[in-house]
DNA sequence: GTGCATTAATAAATTCTTTAATAAATATTG
DNA sequence: CAATATTTATTAAAGAATTTATTAATGCAC
C-alpha cells in the first residue's frame, strides 16, 4: 500500500500542492512530527526541525489554512461588518469608516489576523455567517450604532457568544462594548469656541432622531455649550434643523433655515460631510464663510483640511480608533475583561470659524 | 458505541456549536443528506429538505466554513492586496485605492464571496500566504503596478498557477492580466481641455521615474497634446517636475517651479492630491485659481469638488473599476480565458481650470 | 554494569466537519 | 415482476493538529 501523496510528487511537482505528508515521506519522519516542527513545538528536537524546515521551504510548502483551521477551531481572521448606510447617496462607504478601515487593516496584520470585509445590510440575518460559521474569531462592527434597530440582532450575537466590538457611542440599552468617541464633548469642544469669539445665534445641522445616535449625542453637547455661556442680559440661542449625512441634506438645511433666520452667525455642523454641502450653499446665496456666518464640520476628513475656507472640525483619530477596536476584540478572543472605551476628540480650529478674523478673500 | 455529538447537545446547547451530525439525529436522516438538503441538491426530495432546513434554523445551525472549504477544496473568498506604498505620508492608504474598495466590495459580496483585505510589503513574500496556503481562490493586487520591482514576484505567481489581476496599466512585461486606466488618454484629455483654452506653457507635476508607470503614462499624454497643440509660429511649451502622490511634494513642486518660471499658465498634476498641495501653495504665494494660473487634477477624489476653486480632473469610476477587476478575477478561477482591460477616462471640468472666466473670488 | 524509572523524541491513531462517490433501499412504472 | 427512478445511507477523503502509544536514551541505585 504505496502512499499515493508521495508517489504523485515525483510526476507533477507544480502542479499539486503539497501537502505535510509529502514532507513528512521526504524527511523520513511522521505526519504529526512535520505539524509539530513547523509550529514550532518544544516536542521536536532542533535539529529535525530545521531538516524539515529546510525541505517544506524547498517544496515550497505551505500550511493549508483550511485544515488548520478545522482542526484547531480558530481562523486568525476577524470579521468587519460595514453597515450598508441606506442615507448615504449611492453606495457610497461612508468616508469616515473606509478611513477607519485603514486603521483596522494595520491593527490586525501586525497581529497576524486576516481580515475579512464585508457589507451588511441592517436587516440582513449575517449573525449566522462569521463566527458561527468559522470564518471569523471575532467581529467588528461599524455603522451598527443606530440601537433601535440593531438592538436585538446584537443581543442575540450576545448570546450566541460572539466575539464584537462596536464602533460608536456606549451606550447602556445596546449589549456588548464598543469604543467610540466622546461626540457630546466634541460638539461641545466646536460650539464653545464659536461662543468664545462673542457669536450667541447659531444653528445644529445634523439629524438628532433616536436612529442616529452619534448626530443626537452631538446636539446634546451643542446645547451644552449654549447653555453654559448663555447669560440673562445676554441669552444665546440655538436651533436645529435635520441633516442626514450627506452634502445634499446640508445644502438643503442651509436653504430652509436662510429662509426665517437672516441673522445667524454660525452653523455647528453634524459632520464635514453636512459642513461641505453648507459651504457651498452659503457660497451659492452669496454669504461668506467665515466672514458672514462661520461653519463647523465633524471628523475631520481629508477633504476637511483641502477646501476654501478650510473647515474647522473635531477630529477622531481613524488609526487609535482602528487599534483599539482590534485591541478589545483580541482581549475578547482571549477571554480578558474588557470595558468599553471613550476616545477624546480634539478641536481642529482652521478659517472657517474665525469670526473676528474674516480671511476669506 | 452512542453518537457522541448527538448526546452532547442535551447538556449545553448553546455552549458548542451544532454540526450538521446533529441535525441529521434530530431530523432523523443521515448526515449527507443533511448536506445536500441545505445546499439544495437536486438529489433530495423537497419535503425533506424544507424539514432538515427548519430544524437546522431552529438549531441555529450554519455549515463550518473550514471544513466545508476544506472538503470542496476552495474558499469561495478573494484577497484584496494592497502595497504598502512607502512614498505617502503617515500609513495612510491611497485615497483611490480606498474608493476602489468600495466598488471591489460590493462586486465580491454580489457573487457571494467573501473579501480578505490585506496590506503588503512589496518586499514581502507574501506569494504563499493566500491562493497557495488555501486562503482565496485569487488575488486582486493594488499598487503593484510598479513592474521593475514587482516583475519577479508576479511572475513567480503566475508559475505557481495562481489567479490574480492586477490593478494598473497594462503592461507588456508584468505577465497576467489587468484592469488600468488609459492614463495617456486622461492625461491628453486635460492637458487638451487647457491648450484648447490657449494656454501655451503648461507644467506637469509628477514622479516620471520608471517604478511610478501611471505618472509616466500621464506625462506621455500631456506630451502628446502639448505636441498636436504646437503651431511653428506659436509654440506650446511643456516642463516638468518630479512630485510623489502626496500634497506636500505638491507644495514642493509648486515653489520649485515658481522661483524660474513667472509665466506658467497652467499645472496638470499627476493626482488630486498633487493638484490640492499645489493649490496650497499658489495661494499662499498669493496667485489665484484659475484667474493667474489654471490647475488639474488626476482621480476625482470627493475632495476634488468640495475644494475651492472645485477641481478639473480625470474621473476613474471606482465602482466600474472595481466590478471589472472582481469579473475578470472571476472568469479565471473559472478557467475562462480573459484580456486586460483599459478603462476610458472622463474629463470633469470644474472651477480650476477655466482660464477665460475667472470666477474665482 | 545490570535493572528500573524517567525523560525525550518520534510514530500512530484519532479528530475536526463537511462533501462526494458509491452503495443500498425504497418507490414507481410498464 | 422486472426495470427504472428516486431517495437515503455508508464510506471515504480533504490536510493539519492533537492525543495517545511507542521506542530510545539517560539517570540513578544497588
Amino acid at each position: 500500500m504505496p502512499k499515493r501523496n508521495s508517489n504523485d510528487v515525483s510526476q507533477e511537482p507544480s502542479k499539486r500542492k503539497a501537502t505535510s505528508i509529502d514532507i513528512a515521506y521526504k524527511a523520513g519522519v511522521s505526519q504529526s512530527t512535520v505539524s509539530r516542527a513547523l509550529s514550532g513545538s518544544p516536542l521536536v528536537s532542533e535539529e529535525t526541525r530545521q531538516r524539515i524546515q529546510a525541505i517544506a521551504d524547498d517544496m515550497n510548502y505551505t500550511v493549508d489554512k483550511n485544515a488548520s483551521n478545522l482542526r484547531s477551531q480558530s481562523t486568525k481572521t476577524i470579521a468587519l461588518l460595514l453597515a450598508d448606510d441606506p442615507t448615504t447617496d449611492d453606495s457610497h462607504i461612508n468616508p469616515f469608516f473606509l478611513s477607519l478601515l485603514g486603521g483596522i487593516t494595520h491593527s490586525t496584520a501586525k497581529r497576524g489576523f486576516d481580515l475579512l470585509v464585508s457589507f451588511q445590510q441592517l436587516s440582513q440575518n449575517w449573525l449566522a455567517d462569521y463566527e458561527e460559521a468559522h470564518r471569523a474569531d471575532g467581529l467588528i462592527l461599524l455603522g451598527y450604532g443606530d440601537y433601535v434597530s440593531a438592538k436585538d440582532k446584537l443581543i442575540t450575537l450576545k448570546n450566541a457568544g460572539a466575539h464584537f466590538v462596536l464602533w460608536g457611542p456606549n451606550h447602556k440599552e445596546l449589549p456588548g462594548h464598543s469604543v467610540g468617541c466622546n461626540n457630546e464633548q466634541g460638539a461641545f469642544l466646536v460650539t464653545e469656541h464659536l461662543l468664545s469669539q462673542g457669536l450667541k445665534k447659531l444653528a445644529f445641522l445634523g439629524d438628532i432622531s433616536p436612529s442616529n445616535p452619534e448626530f443626537h449625542t452631538r446636539y446634546i453637547g451643542f446645547n451644552q455649550a449654549l447653555k453654559k455661556y448663555s447669560t440673562s442680559n445676554n441669552p444665546t440661542q440655538g436651533l436645529q434643523v435635520d441633516a442626514h449625512n450627506t452634502e445634499a441634506a446640508g445644502k438643503h438645511a442651509v436653504e430652509e433655515l436662510l429662509n426665517n433666520h437672516h441673522d445667524l452667525q454660525g452653523l455647528v455642523c453634524a459632520s464635514d460631510t453636512i459642513a461641505f454641502g453648507a459651504i457651498k450653499a452659503l457660497h451659492s446665496k452669496g454669504l461668506k464663510v467665515p466672514k458672514d456666518i462661520c461653519v463647523t464640520g465633524f471628523d475631520d476628513m481629508a477633504a476637511a483640511a483641502y477646501i476654501t475656507p478650510s473647515l474647522t472640525t473635531i477630529r477622531q483619530s481613524t488609526a487609535q480608533a482602528g487599534e483599539l477596536l482590534v485591541q478589545q476584540l483580541m482581549q475578547q478572543i482571549q477571554s480578558t475583561p474588557v470595558e468599553s472605551i471613550t476616545l477624546m476628540p480634539k478641536l481642529v480650529i482652521r478659517d472657517s470659524s474665525l469670526a473676528k478674523i474674516s480671511n476669506t478673500p
